[in-house]
RNA sequence: GCGGGCGUGGCGUAAUUGGUAGCCGCACCAGACUUAGGAUCUGGCGGAGCGAUCCAUGGGGGUUCGAGUCCCUUCGCCCGCACCA
């Protein structure tokens, strides 16, 4: 019989769910291997073929690494909090949980055709309570921890208030903010109301009043990796500045380390280089300037206090909490109307005109600390408050935003690096030397960069100073459908709920809108209380659930903890992990720091979540276009269009193949095309095409389930992996899918035969391989497993292509090449895999047999004949036997005659030989 | 502006990581068989030339016996960050 993927991939299936084929248990007697895909947000439109992408290559691995002998965890599960269903809960009514459980649903039946190798049995899903009583477990270790920065690490809170008891806090570094100093003995003294206070102020998950972002169309507070470009990432809705009472997770405290950790894990460059960015250290000070007639002190930070003799004025952001202590009288009305512009003014208006040049003088001046000159300061709102102190100390000649500043205003510019011309343009290049400095004259910036801070050190103006860019995570949400916060509030502090009593459930609500006085939807809630106390009302953020997931598949179903010790010491981290790029600066920074927190508080093993990450290339769609003739209900052929007036419409790509369109179909697309006519070249409609993102508004999605059921699942997994690199973005093209399923079909010819009815049935050979049928399975081998050693699917697949061509060439049906073959190719197409191992007499699943092992006999060449260059130029043919060692070869082939002969009798200076051959003779 | 990546036939791509450029697949062309099909099989398929050969990896230059690969320069494309002091 031909081969029938329908019947055989349902028969695998089930079988593999059935026997529990992918189950996952702790050996210790087996090394482990973790193989995890970023798990899905259940949405309502179920996967599209850019989906499956990752998923296909991580099962791949998965599957190749379970058969070379390692016990490997390949879990599932879903991201089943977030917006989309609490957005149709508005609308609807319809409770979260409902939408989600039927999107799942929909998301396991369509994950399930393609063939995945998942321990289901691991499911985890954010939005269950047994999962996110450890959410809300770990949130309250966060808040009962401090960073111990002597010891750099997270640690019990206990240690911090032993600490105060001792010695008060006047030797640790406050996180953030100014400083209160306090001593044991206040410490003793203070009303446990204070105590919580200050300890609020250490704790790693804390409550303070701080500049969000807030987005009033989504009427919530968004973190700053939730906003893109002034715009919320879900929706695209305007984002505000806006000064509220919030939860953050002081992930700040973690920016050296996870900056440090990046040399240490297998990510690509690229998305290093993002957290880099994001994290954004920079070194320099931290320089106090005096403001004239007065006691007040502008703090500033710079990266170049090398220049700090051209500082000709000071700039302070519009929020700066200074502008209104030290604007001259004169001034006042001027300068505070443009704070509040300023204010007012949204982040996007703000970064769209970055062009645009505003600021006012306030009548303050500041005392230049070194010169003593008095200098004019200045509110700008090219200063952000947000980054470093908010002020800073303008050098026009060396800082392109400084000059352009002080051009726009006519203040002064004073160069003190040489080497650029500062009449044109700002000269920032950290190169040349000093000049009209004092004492930093004649160093080059490097170091005077190093003697500047050692003077300003010295003078007790400032001090050193590493600054970061990353920002403390914002992590309480205005919403519902999300895990509830465990804190509850007593005299107006908050504490922590009692771990006895997780998970504090998600309460029933009337409506999922926030009530009339703007409280979050869960101020709704009746009794919503604990101990008598109201609860927190904002929930946590999307990626809360995310941080951790990958620790509880380790021990999916244990209520004791968030995972055993022995499965955590077991399972550690994962080896590789398959995503999307997009989460860079988010979920695998948070899940970074989640881990490192915990590694800290002694809970796991590992500081990284995951050693190898690879960001899969995103699979764009391919819109097909018909043109209608303007006015008129006839479509004309694509290479027709240009003798007619046209309109492109999208056409459902569903309804084309290899841009053809099937007339038929599209008259029953639309009642409007029931009479189109068509103008046809080589009597076929030809469509026009476009590489686009895929969307349902464009036609263009290509839904997995209808690729299985016109080739199968095995067809489709090879497909997507022979499209390209892993790594490429690439456009969705079913026009090449015939050749892998021709594949295998050839594949499937190996073992079959025609009869005398010309129906194919199975043959196969006991008969001793030739030799040239081992080369053949053995140079498979060995491709195969370089290729998915370094993650390369494409180039496999077609390895697999070349090793079938060659065997139906050699009409081989050798039960002793055909058993490795199959092994090799289940990874790729595990149900066609299956099938034939068990047509060759197999009773266990192929996925318990062993991968074969390359055997460099058959590969070794003893004689051949190939290109031979002279002096790297002309080219020739030589016959030379080779059966040397690496050593022998160079003589050898130095004192052989074929080569003297070659060069007629001359012998050669230099043989260059690679891989055994003669490449290249040097005369 | 800064950072990361890329540029090879009509198309997707490959190249043992510095060693015969274009594997494999699609599309296309020719042929065979035929139960007439969008099946299967055989052959061809970067350009020029009857040919041996020559020219080709965005352009220019360099290192090397040898460069798609390394270096410099230039052009073009994609992605990320962006008033971060």
């Amino acid at each position: 019989m031909e081969y029938n993927f329908k019947e055989v991939e349902k028969k695998w299936q089930q079988y593999w769910r059935e026997k529990k084929i992918y189950k996952a248990l702790l050996d210790p007697s087996k090394p482990k291997c973790y193989v995890l895909d970023m798990f899905p947000y259940p949405s309502g439109s179920g996967l599209h073929v850019g989906h499956p992408l990752g998923y296909i290559a991580s099962d791949i691995f998965a599957r190749y690494k379970r058969l070379t002998g390692f016990n490997v965890l390949h879990p599932m599960g879903y991201d089943s909090f977030g917006l989309p269903a609490e957005q149709y809960a508005i609308q609807t009514g319809q409770h979260p949980a409902i939408t989600t459980e039927q999107n799942i649903k929909r998301y396991r039946f369509q994950l399930d055709n393609i063939g995945f190798s998942f321990d289901w049995d691991r499911e985890v899903r954010t939005s269950d309570p047994s999962y996110y009583k450890w959410t809300q477990w770990i949130f309250i270790q966060l808040f009962n921890s401090w960073y111990n920065p002597v010891h750099n690490k997270a640690e019990n809170i206990e240690t911090l208030i032993d600490h105060f008891r001792d010695q008060g806090n006047v030797d640790i570094d406050f996180p953030a903010g100014d400083k209160e100093l306090f001593t044991a003995e206040d410490w003793i003294n203070f009303r446990e109301k204070k105590q919580q206070e200050v300890l609020l102020n250490y704790r790693l998950a804390y409550l303070s009043e701080t500049t969000v972002n807030w987005c009033p169309e989504l009427g919530t507070v968004l973190a700053n990796e939730e906003v893109k470009d002034g715009l919320s990432e879900r929706g695209g809705y305007p984002v505000e500045r806006k000064l509220m009472k919030q939860w953050s997770l002081r992930i700040s405290s973690y920016a050296q380390r996870l900056l440090d950790d990046l040399e240490k894990i297998d990510w690509s460059d690229s998305l290093k280089e993002q957290q880099r960015n994001w994290i954004g250290r920079s070194e320099g000070a931290d320089v106090l300037f005096k403001v004239a007639g007065s006691d007040l002190d502008i703090q500033i930070f710079t990266t170049r206090p090398d220049t700090i003799f051209g500082a000709t004025f000071m700039t302070l952001a519009p929020e700066h909490e200074l502008v209104e202590m030290i604007v001259t009288p004169e001034l006042r009305e001027e300068v505070m109307s443009y704070v509040i512009e300023a204010k007012n003014r949204t982040e996007r208006e703000r970064m769209a005109e970055v062009k645009r040049i505003t600021g006012v003088f306030t009548g303050a001046y500041a005392i230049h600390p070194f010169t003593n000159e008095k200098i004019p300061v200045w509110v700008g709102d090219y200063v952000l408050a947000g980054y470093g102190t908010g002020a800073v100390m303008s050098v026009p000649a060396h800082d392109a935003r400084d000059y352009a500043f002080a051009k726009h205003f006519g203040i002064p510019i004073k160069e003190v690096v040489s080497g650029g011309n500062i009449l044109n343009e700002s000269y920032d290049a950290k190169e040349g030397k000093l000049i009209n400095s004092d004492f930093l004259n004649g160093f080059e910036v490097k170091d005077a960069v190093r003697k500047a801070i050692a003077e300003i050190e010295l003078r007790g103006l400032g001090k050193g100073k590493i600054n970061f860019r990353l920002r403390d995570a914002i992590f309480g949400r205005q919403r519902y459908w999300g895990e509830p916060i465990p804190v509850y509030y007593k005299e107006g502090l908050p504490y922590v709920v009692d771990e006895k009593d997780l998970p504090v459930m998600l309460p029933e609500v009337d409506k999922y809108l926030p009530t009339e006085d703007g409280e979050p939807p869960l101020a709704r809630a009746r009794d919503f209380s604990y101990k008598g106390f109201p609860i927190e009302t904002t929930t946590m953020p999307g990626w809360a659930g995310s941080s951790w997931y990958y620790l509880r598949y380790m021990d999916a179903n244990n209520s004791e903890r968030f995972a055993s010790k022995e499965a955590v010491e077991y399972w550690r981290d994962v080896d590789l992990y398959m995503g999307g790029a997009e989460h860079a600066t988010g979920h695998l920074l948070y899940v970074r720091f989640w881990t490192k927190f915990l590694f800290d508080r002694g809970l796991i093993p590992v500081q990284e979540p995951a050693k190898k990450l690879i960001n899969q290339g995103m699979i764009q769609g391919r819109s097909n276009f018909v043109y209608r003739v303007k006015d008129s209900n006839t479509f004309v052929s694509e290479g027709l269009k240009n003798n007619y007036e046209t309109v492109a419409l999208h056409v459902d790509v569903n309804l084309c193949d290899d841009d053809v369109l099937n007339i038929k179909a599209f008259k029953e697309w639309r009642e409007e095309f029931k009479n189109a006519e068509f103008i046809l070249e080589d009597g076929k409609y030809l469509c026009g095409n476009e590489i686009e993102k895929m969307s349902k508004s464009k036609w263009n999605v290509v839904n997995p389930d209808d690729m299985i059921d016109k080739y199968g699942a095995d067809c489709l997994r090879l497909y997507e992996m022979f499209l390209g690199p892993l790594e490429l973005s690439k456009p969705w093209n079913t026009n090449g899918i015939t050749g892998t399923s021709n594949f295998i079909r050839k594949l499937w010819k190996l073992m079959h035969k025609p009869n005398a009815s010309h129906e194919l049935e199975l043959a196969i050979s006991d008969e001793a391989p030739l030799k040239s049928e081992w080369k053949v399975l053995h140079r498979t081998i060995k491709k195969v497993k370089e290729d998915v050693d370094r993650f390369s699917f494409n180039t496999t697949v077609s390895t697999f292509m070349i090793c079938v061509n060659e065997l139906t060439d050699l009409k081989c049906n050798k039960r002793q090449i055909l058993e490795p073959l199959a092994i090799i190719i289940s990874p790729y197409a595990p149900h066609v895999a299956e099938e034939m191992w068990e047509r060759l007499g197999h009773k266990e699943s192929i996925t318990k047999a062993s991968f074969p092992i390359v055997n460099e006999d058959f590969l070794v060449e003893s004689e051949f004949s190939y290109p031979v260059s002279i002096n790297g130029k002309t080219k020739t043919y030589l016959e030379f036997p080779l059966s040397l060692k690496k050593e022998e070869i160079e003589s050898e082939i130095l004192k052989a005659e074929e080569v003297k002969k070659l060069l007629n009798g001359q012998s050669p200076k230099k043989v260059i030989v690679v891989h055994g051959r003669i490449i290249n003779i040097v005369l």
